[in-house]
DNA sequence: GACGCGTGGAG
DNA sequence: TCTCCAAGCGT
């Protein structure tokens, strides 16, 4: 049924009981859940994003103790916050969380708003994240709808459809609202998105332990298997990258700055040519570093091969080596640096490994003409 | 409203 | 190996 038909119905208390007994018992203690301030929550709930807990462990903590507070942040400088954010993904999330708080610094003596509607303006605050922050670090009673409770209340409801847009996603949410006590939201939210990531899971949810057993429809009808009904994903397409390591007779390597849009914005990289179709690594490497400087290319016989899953893609990056000789190679963007000093940079993950790799085989020997063979 | 935006763990 | 999917947002 709809999730608004099932609140009318339900026994909305005894759900709340059963729920925050469960929670009680056995929620999880994490870092986030310690404090009330809403710059540590708020930071907890960017990382969060479309990121799994164990993934934003080993972050949050680094996060802070750089930037304690909204202040230390926005006096920040935004390649340091992404060099703290590199191998977490959406690294447009850091940058707004950066600019956000340069506003709150600029704006509110660097403090955090405490209405909705004004949280909601900051940049990387959507609907839920700015409910997220309301409810848990201003304790306010508001609904939370997110991957777990999305599924959580998909299931109790016995909710067909697509819970992503349109009627459904509009109905999850007045149904969270309904639910959420007026006292003790932050319980109840914090339990409801700890029932969905443990109990309530995407695949083989352990309903014969499960608090809400006797209150869920999909349950009942044996179909929570068959719910939430999202929406397919693209399937993967194969791509090839090829990236340069370029010495020059300084000792030093040539890398790039990204530009601040699209994949990977701002974060550092071996210079990098994405591969036509048919096209070699050297044919994209030649592209990239012009005609000129690649007929001056003197391979080292090294290569290094990585793949990595991005978005709907596989990539195939194939990096090859060399060095450079009389030439000055310009690209935009770039600079000349010894190896010792690449990791202070963000790196995108990929190229985090290229780097990784240059570091454990150290400058090349010896020169030869012979093109390498991967 | 559809698409771009990253990465890693689980099964 | 491969697929699924995670505390979403901006355009």
């Amino acid at each position: 049924m709809n999730p608004c038909c099932y609140v009318k119905e339900a026994d909305v208390s005894a759900l709340r009981r059963a729920l925050l007994r469960w929670y009680r018992r056995h929620g999880r203690s994490l870092p986030w859940r310690e404090t009330r301030d809403p710059y540590r929550v708020w930071v907890s709930e960017i990382m969060l994003q479309q990121t799994t807990v164990a993934t934003v462990l080993g972050y949050y903590e680094r996060f802070l103790e750089r930037f304690p507070t909204i202040s230390d942040l926005a006096r920040g400088d935004e390649q340091e916050v992404l060099h703290l954010w590199q191998g977490l993904g959406y690294y447009r999330r850091a940058r707004h969380l950066h600019r956000a708080a340069q506003f709150l610094a600029r704006t509110n003596g660097g403090k955090f708003p405490t209405h909705l509607a004004e949280i909601e303006k900051l940049p990387g605050f959507g609907k839920y994240t700015a409910r997220a922050v309301a409810c848990f670090a201003l304790h306010q009673s508001v609904p939370i709808i997110e991957a777990n409770t999305r599924r959580l209340w998909c299931r109790v409801a016995g909710a067909e459809g697509d819970p992503t847009r349109g009627r459904l996603e509009a109905e999850l949410w007045e149904m969270s609202a309904a639910l959420a006590p007026k006292k003790g939201a932050w319980d109840f939210q914090q339990a409801a998105m700890d029932l969905g990531a443990m109990i309530c899971t995407p695949r083989s949810p352990s309903c014969s332990i499960c608090p809400l057993a006797d209150h869920c429809e999909a349950h009942r009808l044996g179909k929570e298997e068959d719910l939430p009904q999202l929406p397919a994903k693209r399937s993967k397409v194969d791509i090839e990258h090829a990236s340069v390591v370029l010495w020059n007779k300084r000792g030093e390597v040539l890398i790039r700055q990204r530009p601040p849009d699209g994949t990977w914005a701002g974060l550092w990289e071996f210079p990098l040519a994405e591969l036509a179709e048919n096209e070699t690594p050297r044919d994209g490497i030649q592209r990239t570093v012009g005609q000129q400087v690649f007929a001056s290319l003197r391979w080292t016989g090294r290569s290094h091969l990585v793949r990595h899953a991005i978005m709907h893609y596989r990539v195939k990056l194939t990096c090859l080596e060399a060095t450079v000789g009389r030439q000055s190679v310009e690209l935009p963007s770039s600079e000349w640096r010894t190896v010792d000093r690449l990791r202070s940079l963000p790196w995108s993950t990929p190229q985090r490994k290229l780097l990784i790799w240059l570091e454990k085989v150290g400058p090349p020997a010896q020169r030869t003409d012979r093109p390498p063979r991967p």
